[in-house]
DNA sequence: TTAGTCGTTCAGCAATTCCTCAGGTGGTTT
DNA sequence: AAACCACCTGAGGAATTGCTGAACGACTAA
């Protein structure tokens, strides 16, 4: 369930989650999440702390799901002491990649048993969401956070051709305003840590995009 | 359905999808285009950002469909940030195959379900839309963007004749200024790449156009 | 404070792509 | 056979696109 008063935000977050996969409910304030929840049942909720009724804090109490909390950049330190073990935040304004990664962990942590190995594969490069760790052809390789969030979303879709935009719009923050060029550096950063052997897995398409698979054997 | 203000360019569209058998519904302004949403229930909006009274954006945020901007070239950078998930865009002037192939890819986006495969098949020849790949006997080919368009356009009506003129309005920019030479030289440079081998499938109707077909078999 | 990391921008260079043009080829007409 | 025509293709210059090193400020840890 997403729960937040802008309809921007509200579209943005399930418009992405249905495409991953979600079953998403929504509501736009306190009360009608309550309500939506009691019917809906959700597994999680995405969950604006700031909204016009109530307080997120306060809805968190009255529904029995885990609770991930959307919170403003500033009003944080005194607030993330109030979470329940199992919850989760992230700040505004957030890439898309944040979000999901938080969501999965916090199902992850709730979901205790049979714990899925949370691990993406393609060829001899492995990425442990967990553990945050990434390997190449058997040696680990330190990312920054940044370059770890864009090496997930290619993995996450590897095989898929993505356009700088639909990397720009998922792996950056959504109110990012600089142009594509800062995705040409970070493809570059990532070519050099985790793809300087062979096989090449990170292929450009001119004026197209980008694609992250193994190469064809022909 | 169609959004922009300049009816040749309403018109160049909505010809050119219908004969692709699409329904097309219209619309030249602002409020028009969220009237006739409420009406149609478009599966997708293809929206001119720069209308006479709303602004692009906000009329994408009053439709529920995804939407394929078209922009002016110079203002993309800071613009294309302002997507939803989903959505696509397309620069001013563009060519129909650039329009069309951008639609297939957001439609294929959005109704995630059993998406259809999204290839094209001619004797052994065949073209992958999505993965944007090319295979002829076997061995994968690369093709520049112009290349892949026309090839596309010449699989997609394969067994059609095609003339220079038709090619032209199809793969090329509706602004383009050249001549037919150009087609000519991008033909060349298909066969050279694609139609190296036993049977030929891009022939020559001298003084009628091109098409792309098996050869009977007699 | 200092050193280090990170995110971002930018400019110069490299690679690719686009298009034009002109000479050559081969078919068609006179 | 000669003249004409449509077409093919190689060459090359211009434009576009992408890559990467360098530099900057913000932030963090020691």
């Amino acid at each position: 369930m997403v729960v937040d008063d802008e309809p921007s935000i509200r579209d943005l977050l399930s418009a992405s989650l249905r495409f991953s996969g979600f079953e998403v409910v929504t509501a736009a304030d306190g009360h009608e999440a309550v309500e939506v929840a009691r019917r809906a049942r959700p597994d999680l909720v995405v969950l604006d702390v700031m909204l016009p009724d109530l307080d997120g804090f306060e809805v968190a109490r009255l529904i029995d799901a885990p609770v991930l909390f959307l919170t403003a950049r500033e009003a944080t330190e005194d607030k993330i002491a109030g979470l329940r073990v199992g919850d989760d935040y992230v700040t505004k304004p957030f890439s898309l990649e944040e979000v999901q990664a938080r969501i999965r962990a916090v199902l992850r942590r709730t979901r205790a048993e049979g714990a899925p190995a949370s691990k993406l594969k393609v060829a001899d490069l492995e990425l442990d969401e967990e553990a945050r760790e990434v390997w190449r052809a058997g040696r680990q390789v330190r990312l920054s956070p940044t370059e770890f969030k864009l090496l997930h979303y290619f993995m996450a879709n590897a095989g898929r051709v993505l356009s700088k935009a639909q990397i720009l719009d998922h792996v950056w923050n959504y109110d990012f305003g600089g142009d594509a060029g800062v995705v040409e550096s970070y493809v570059s950063y990532l070519r050099r840590k985790v793809d300087d052997v062979e096989p090449r897995l990170i292929h450009t398409l001119r004026s197209v995009g980008y694609v992250l698979r193994e190469p064809p054997a022909g």
